[in-house]
DNA sequence: GTGTCGGCGCCCGGCCGACAA
DNA sequence: TTGTCGGCCGGGCGCCGACAC
């Protein structure tokens, strides 16, 4: 149980602590469970945006099956922000003999931590302020206040994620009454360097004993935790002429260290070597040791523009989560390259509510849950409105996909690909744009790379669409739009084409005829081909999915 | 030019500036000059006491022959004491081809800076206090004040080695008047965790440009110095509380990485590949990377027990150095095991004011020079007294050497060795005890290990011997002392010796014959064996160089 | 010439209720 | 219910001359 000289070396956190300072929406796997581990969600928490120079090893494997086979819990001595050690044993490195465990690291049956948490205004991060004390924190996090004296008023003791004991005066006064800390709280702020937007995070254990974790607020867009680690450590926001600890954080080049390692682990992971990572969840930040089963089953659903979607958030006081939709706007997998085949945030969103949840960063498919058809076509009402979106046309159609029967994450080859195919007989702004968004993988990753099945789809939403990949054989062929000039020919055009009878080395999209070049396998038939995905204003709509005999360069 | 990751990164620092901060002892060897590398004295750099673990090739290399490829200032952001960053070809990597370079990287015919050292009183570093400037700083450092205006006051523009700009209100006030610092000096002493004792220094350039620096003083005695850099980086001394800096230097286990860059660069040394190293000047130090000319120098003088020396130490402001005498009270090298044949801190010195510069630690021959018979035996006076040192003898004997023609250091062979003889005929608190120290190396290193040349001196002093080296085949017998009971046998005694005739291939010490077991090779003469080290008192003395025939184990 | 002390003024940290959203 | 503001009070930072060595 030696600690690698790379690593922190800090005393663990209380697990269930560390759940609640983390948010109910982290889940650490537990130990013995299978895992997928993204090389580049790691990096995502390194320093600098330059990316290392990674081995073409490394940059061959955008995944990594492990077995998780040591998790410990930490808090950066420096942000009190909670960080997992975690320990992969890569699958092929011949740990796989141990049962699998399904669980997650914490027990959820475990003692219950009452949590709140607040994010803090400029009147409590202000020196010389207090904290005012939400009324459902006080009740039920802290110890009651006697009211028959004037005014209640009790000192709580506090334990921060260190163990260190802050001692916080707790009074209820004012006109009207509130719940305020007083002394103590000042040299709290100071020494943490909160500023307004960081949370405070109350806890309370069955013991009665009171804690106080912390959410730094992400202070730069698109900072990473290094030098965010840094901007706290600097004070930047607080104390502002403070430059001897500036710099001294910027010494050494604090932040490459952790680069280092994430490079580290990764050419471990590639080589199939045990190795270690750090991860410091955050809000904006995916998970990059995911459970194999979750990514697995994401990897069944079908996700290509137009799919709607929901996602879990937490909610401001992470106290639950607030589901959010949106629709799938477009899937980008590197064919070739750095990381050919990945899927690490394959998928951008544009959400429904954009002002509340920023359609900034692509996502990862197992992120997602894509919405069943019912939910996505509500009655009429919202399926009928034809308003313009800001990038000139609403989701007036839906194509949510259920039953997707692939090949499961397990069996994903390096070649998983992503392709979007550019159609003929598109031109001028008003035609209705016609893509197609599709997954190609192997039909048997045994038996590379002949055999591929593509699952097509489109919609008129998004006609940011890429040719064909050079030297997959499939012919396609301009035709006639069947529906033009209609505002939702889209749905006509797919409905349509639902109706139509193709031949079975032939299938029209959107008035476009692509013809497989070799007939399907013997073995599927017809219905192989074509799957119900859904009935909405009466009309049944279509995946189609084609086994094509293709060849990469 | 690209830095290394685990070197500090930080921009470089005006190098007369730089020079003016470290003192005027401090000099930095040019690029291209030949100088020798101490891994001991890296070492002692580093972090932790315990050794870390090094290679046996490492252990059996305690200095590298190097030239000097890069040499780079910087100041460190946290502490704002200087440091400079060389880097090391050594000799045998074949850089030798380029000319020698003889002088130190800072040009001494460069423009001068004025400078001033204080040690902060009390009052200097109290919190609210100001600083109280005398008057030669003000007069020679600062601009001249207006005296016309009552009372006289001036901002002063101060930049650090930062190039961080303070402000500081000078002032001529009080009774009687006096210069003082007063507001922004608080500012400055806080930013900077300065403490009674730690010194700042005033510069000035050509162009009336003014600048700090500052030398913290050893707060921890035998401290290294990144275990002293994490006090003052968590402020033990100032900001007690402030337990999120405290913990976040001991994060990551701060002073390990610098270990570790020592050891990469003591065992790339030793394998000859190039290497970094850092060095912070600081009072108590000792270079360890000193120019070949000054070491083989100090080679050529003897240094043994009894040998009067003087050393050269800054005065308290650091404006000129002070030469402190003493007496070399015993010398050491160890034969074998780690770091055999090392002169590093090989003599141990007694200063003739102990309470002025403590008899501390073990010197370096370069660090000393010899005094010359002329100053070593002063008149008669120091010479007849008899009074008793601390040690119980004063040094009524000395036996300084001038001329000793030995190889050069740059063919020491890594079984350069140093031995202390123990004399037999011993006995006796009172008696006089009889010793030698000496130098053995190899006559040639092209012909290790069957000839050696042995250097045998002693005096009465320091009775303080070990035996031969087992497997050194010098037989030795015992004979009368010739002198027992005289107080100052030891002199008579070697001036016996002197006068002595013995055979070639014996040769007779304190009344002890030690024989030499093969006779000298035919090329040497009687002079080779016998060498005039000078007169004292009408009598002369001698060294007498022995080549002996040896075996090591 | 300069180290240290006590005096004291003023600035700001910090606790308060008022008030409004 | 709670965010923000102005008031105000008290402690300590920091500037001062008075001594003493």
């Amino acid at each position: 149980m030696s600690s690698s000289t790379s690593s922190p070396d800090f005393p663990p956190v209380d697990s269930r602590i560390w759940r609640a300072c983390a948010g109910s929406s982290v889940r650490i796997p537990a130990v013995n469970s299978r895992v997928y581990y993204f090389p580049q969600g790691h990096l995502e928490q390194s320093s600098s945006a330059s990316s290392p120079a990674l081995s073409p090893i490394a940059l061959s494997r955008p995944y990594v099956a492990c077995v998780v086979a040591a998790v410990s819990f930490h808090a950066d001595p420096l942000t009190d922000e909670v960080f997992a050690r975690l320990v992969l044993h890569p699958s092929s490195s011949g740990g796989e003999a141990l049962p699998e465990a399904r669980g997650y690291a914490v027990d959820e049956e475990d003692e219950k931590i009452a949590s709140f948490a607040k994010v803090l205004t400029s009147s409590d991060a202000n020196n010389g302020g207090g904290f005012s004390v939400p009324r459902f924190c006080a009740d039920t996090i802290f110890p009651p206040l006697n009211y028959q004296i004037d005014p209640p008023v009790q000192n709580l003791e506090v334990t921060d994620v260190h163990g260190v004991v802050w001692t916080f005066r707790h009074i209820y006064r004012g006109t009207p009454r509130r719940h305020l800390l007083t002394t103590g709280w000042s040299k709290f702020v100071n020494n943490k360097k909160l500023v307004a937007g960081d949370s405070v995070l109350f806890m309370k254990n069955s013991g009665g004993d009171i804690f106080v974790g912390i959410r730094r607020a992400t202070r730069v867009p698109g900072a990473d935790c290094f030098t965010w680690r840094n901007q706290i450590a600097a004070g930047k926001t607080k104390i502002e002429e403070d430059s001897v600890l500036k710099e001294s954080f910027s010494r050494n080049g604090r932040g490459r260290v952790p680069l280092e390692s994430v490079v580290k682990a990764i050419e471990h992971a590639a080589r199939g070597m045990p190795f270690e990572v750090i991860y410091y969840p955050r809000a904006g930040w995916s998970d990059f040791v995911v459970r194999a089963d979750v990514v697995e089953a994401s990897m069944k659903s079908y996700l290509a523009a137009g799919v709607r979607v929901k996602m879990a958030v937490e909610t401001e006081d992470t106290s639950r989560m607030t589901w959010f939709q949106g629709t799938v706007s477009s899937t980008a997998m590197p064919e070739n390259g750095p990381w050919a085949g990945s899927p690490w945030r394959m998928v951008q969103v544009i959400w429904d509510e954009p002002d509340v949840l920023p359609n900034s960063r692509s996502l990862n498919p197992w992120q997602l849950e894509p919405l069943s058809i019912q939910s996505a076509f509500p009655p009429t009402k919202k399926f009928r409105a034809s308003g313009l979106g800001p990038d000139g046309g609403d989701a007036e159609l839906y194509f949510p996909l259920r039953g997707f029967a692939s090949s499961t994450l397990g069996h994903l080859s390096p070649s998983l690909l992503n392709y979007n195919i550019s159609p003929a007989g598109m031109q001028g702004a008003r035609q209705d744009a016609i893509g197609a968004s599709s997954f190609l993988h192997y039909a048997d990753e045994n038996t590379p790379p002949k055999m591929f099945t593509a699952d097509f789809l489109g919609n008129k939403m998004f006609p940011n669409y890429k040719s064909l990949p050079a030297g997959l054989n499939i012919e396609s062929s301009p035709s006639e739009n069947l529906s033009t000039d209609s505002p939702n020919s889209g749905r006509s055009s797919i409905a349509d084409l639902a109706a139509q009878k193709v031949p079975a080395n032939c299938i029209q999209l959107f008035g476009q005829f692509i013809y497989i070049e070799k007939p399907v396998e013997s073995g599927s038939d017809d219905d192989g081909l074509k799957e119900s995905i859904g009935t909405a204003n009466a009309e049944e709509y279509y995946l189609y999915r084609v086994v094509v005999h293709g060849r990469r360069n």
